[in-house]
RNA sequence: CGGGGUGUGGCACAGUUUGGUAGUGCGCUUGGUUCGGGACCAAGAGGUCGCAAGUUCGAAUCUUGUCACUCCGACCA
């Protein structure tokens, strides 16, 4: 009883206070620590590993695809920004000027880079010459800085980490391809790995990328039945290539304009793995992204022969290829298992004196809390098939989550009564493709747009709002 | 950019109304007893109260300004 108030007192309840529950675990999973500079937040070691796991698992994905990795300047000069017309209008109100070198002042001022397009095109028009210079399929990780006002850890900050691939293609339907490769590439990547599900779509005209011909976007529901855009995919046509001047010659021998696509994730995923799957005993990580996989805790320490063990069991999951910690520390088990789980380790191992005499551990899922005993025989085995498990787990009940907060409305009243007896969520209703409606909607709902999905089926014939003949079945929703 | 909240040892807070020179819990250090769900005892270390100016014999406390963080809206990965 004790125990549970202390646990109470550490982390607000995430049905009380979401935001705070958010909050609370970024700083107490110890995955970052504020700066002095607002909205730019240090990623410790812990949030940093988490990171490094995404990049390993994504950077081989890309360069099975071909891309290379490359890396621009942070710094864009000002006429470069301005070359295409959308592109500046939609970043300038967020950008960070540098306008001094030492004391002097720069004859033109330079912008951190907040997305580098327009470095990628100016690099292009040098390189691009001939139909044999294509595709160019280049991928760059890096870090780009907005100057939001509002900013959250990891969902809005100045600063973020994110990767941007951009590439170059001799045909429309070539980059409309890659577009959509890459859209499933996050897409997979998020189910399998970060098992969250997302509705993959496209963005209406009013949520594109500035600049963009269109925008594909995979949507996450977080468990607070509030959506994240959780990647992009954008294709160009050949917008940028003329802004730019990029041409080659192709095998006619003609003077042509090549088709452009880029596509990213950030550090924002890692906010989305927290609301998804966290609850109110802290962080749960996916296995594949968790910087410890299994955390052994070995249970009467100072007993004969208990941390050999543990050590040993130790070495035969590194040995197969699992990230194990053994926590010999002298806290208490139970202060232990408190901070494994506020950690988000997926596996928690429990070794102790009447185990080792039975040959056997405890194995404890993170996700569900369960305990099933297991044999050290073949103990590797049994932790793989735990870890398989623990991600089914959580992609099952992420899933549930959002099947159980997804609504089908044909009027403005339906989605309205929807979100009122079952709360935010994503809500499925058909639209005309006009702007006003779309507005219109998110002015009587409160939901905005989130995509058009790329499979789904039309729930009616006519505009939710208008009435008129649909256009698209279109998923709404709040978004963070 | 509008509205609210908060800044006091590493963390969470009390003290502010009624000015008198800083306290509690956790954590940390040392020693001992413990060890299957956040152990216990004892002894220690650690802050001048976000920052700046002002009022006063005297300011964590009053006044003004400023900065930061945070939450809710509008905009955005």
């Amino acid at each position: 009883m004790a125990a549970d108030k202390k646990m109470v007192e550490q982390i607000t309840s995430m049905d009380v206070d979401f935001a705070k529950w958010y909050t609370d675990i970024v700083k107490k999973a110890d995955l970052i620590d504020y700066s002095s500079v607002k909205g730019c937040m240090i990623i410790r070691p812990y949030g940093y590993a988490i990171w490094e796991r995404i990049q390993s698992i994504l950077d081989s994905r890309f360069k099975e695809l071909g891309h290379e990795n490359i890396y621009m300047p942070m710094f864009i000069p000002e006429t470069l920004l301005n070359k295409e017309k959308e592109h500046v209008e939609g970043f300038a109100p967020e950008v960070a000027w540098v306008t001094h070198g030492g004391e002097e002042k720069l004859t033109e001022r330079l912008c951190v880079r907040p997305t580098s397009e327009t470095l990628f095109c100016e690099h292009y028009a040098n390189i691009i010459r001939s139909w044999r210079d294509l595709p160019k399929l280049y991928n760059q990780w890096c870090s780009v800085v907005r100057w939001e006002k509002n900013t959250r850890p990891f969902l809005r900050s100045r600063e973020f980490l994110w990767q941007e691939g951009h590439t170059m293609h001799a045909t429309a339907e070539e980059a409309i391809e890659e577009t959509v490769t890459m859209l499933n590439v996050y897409a997979d990547f998020h189910e399998q790995d970060l098992a969250i599900p997302v509705i993959r779509g496209r963005k209406t005209d009013s949520d594109k990328f500035a600049g963009a011909e269109a925008t594909y976007a995979i949507e996450a529901l977080m468990h607070d039945g509030k959506a994240l855009q959780a990647g992009t995919s954008h294709y160009f046509g050949d917008g940028f290539a003329r802004a730019f001047g990029i041409q080659y010659t192709d095998r006619e021998n003609k003077l042509v304009y090549p088709h452009q696509t880029s596509w990213g994730v950030t550090t924002r995923m890692i906010g989305g793995i927290i609301m998804t799957h966290g609850d109110d005993n802290g962080l749960v990580l996916p296995p594949a992204v968790a910087p410890i996989q299994v955390v052994i805790i070995p249970v009467a320490q100072h007993k004969e022969g208990v941390l050999e063990k543990a050590r040993e069991v130790e070495a035969q999951l590194r040995a197969a290829g699992i990230r194990v910690k053994l926590d010999d520390s002298d806290n208490s088990a139970g202060w232990k298992y408190s901070e494994y789980e506020m950690k988000g380790v997926p596996v928690r191992l429990e070794l102790g004196p009447r185990d080792i005499e039975a040959g056997q551990c405890v194995l404890v899922a993170r996700h569900n809390r369960e305990k099933t005993f297991v044999s050290l025989e073949g103990i590797e085995k049994a932790v793989q098939d735990c870890l398989e498990s623990v991600r089914n787990g959580m992609y099952q009940r992420a899933l549930e989550n959002r099947e159980s907060r997804t609504y089908n409305c044909t009027t403005v009243d339906e989605i309205n009564a929807a979100l009122a007896a079952n709360g935010d969520g994503f809500v499925r209703a058909m639209w005309c493709g006009d702007e006003e409606c779309e507005d219109k909607i998110k002015e009587l709902t409160g939901v905005g747009s989130r995509c058009i999905p790329l499979q789904g089926e039309a729930i009616s014939d006519v505009c939710a709002c208008c009435g008129k003949p649909a256009k698209h079945l279109v998923y709404w929703g709040k978004a963070y």
